[in-house]
DNA sequence: TTTGATGCAAAATGTTTGCAAAGCT
DNA sequence: AGCTTTGCAAACATTTTGCATCAAA
């Protein structure tokens, strides 16, 4: 609630992150970044390599992947995997925009949802289980309004 | 056949479901269904070959494949995506087995657990969403008991 | 100037497919 | 016989890596 101005937006948080790990600025990063931080729900390696192509400045897959990796290890973005061919990244962020997704099994469409009861119980759980839990990661599957009727 | 006997089994169950769905019995089908009946958590296509190469009658790897695909389509199996290279499969079973997994990225551990809160918050979300869910997966990620030492 | 970042092409990995032989019914 | 299933090998798709070059500190 202070004066967070700067490190309450996820670009400059990341950009800190990263510095603090030792790492310098390529060129490739920044849009990564700021793509990311655009992005209301997960994309795909090659999402980010095609809308980066148009957008801004041309990143190579290999780089994309190597970016993911790190802000992955970092923990400033979250795979999420729905069973389709790829996997997908999108940006770690606080309780607030927390959220999870629901996959539709048939067209390939996902959708972002959150629900306070599910992280309640989420929460509760991983106090009492045999893992020091970092994150957790719920996937939804089924049919959209569309494939469904 | 009246009795529940039988169809308590989930190789039985897999077996009429196959059979319903106008598949004729393999050599392969049944080793797989066994092994899977057998697991009490999720297994990677090359750990059933693997598996299978010394219990009882190889089979080849694509054969796993086109086998869990299937019963993946009768909802027989489901995948469990654990975040690590291989996709998982387990057998799917009535509410009383049902479980989700945590996983210990840094060594790969998968153990299942379940949790009834989660479920029940879960239940009641799916009726919520613009989704006809027909499955839920959710994983648990951190660090094992001995990893986190 | 030293070290990390990037792009390209090649490699590695997990999964799927074409095809001929074998097996069910 | 007519169909599915199987194994093998080749094909595929995604992701990772080697290396030369470029850019940041």
């Amino acid at each position: 609630m202070s004066s967070h101005a700067v490190s309450d937006s996820w670009v400059e948080r990341a950009e800190a992150t990263l510095a603090a790990a030792g790492h310098k600025r390529g060129g490739a990063r920044r849009p990564v970044l700021d793509l990311l931080d655009g992005q209301r729900c997960a994309l795909t390696a090659v999402e980010i390599e095609d809308a980066l192509r148009g957008e801004s400045r041309r990143v190579s897959r290999a780089s994309v992947y190597r970016i993911l990796d790190e802000l992955e290890r970092l923990r400033l973005v979250q795979r999420v995997e729905t069973g389709q061919a790829m996997v997908r990244y999108e940006r770690v962020c606080g309780h607030e925009e927390h959220h999870h997704h629901l996959v539709c099994d048939e067209c390939g469409l996902v959708m972002p949802f959150s629900d306070k009861a599910l992280e309640r119980a989420i929460d509760e759980l991983s106090e009492r289980v045999p893992l020091t839990v970092s994150e957790h990661e719920i996937v939804l599957h089924g049919s959209c309004s569309d494939c469904a009727a």
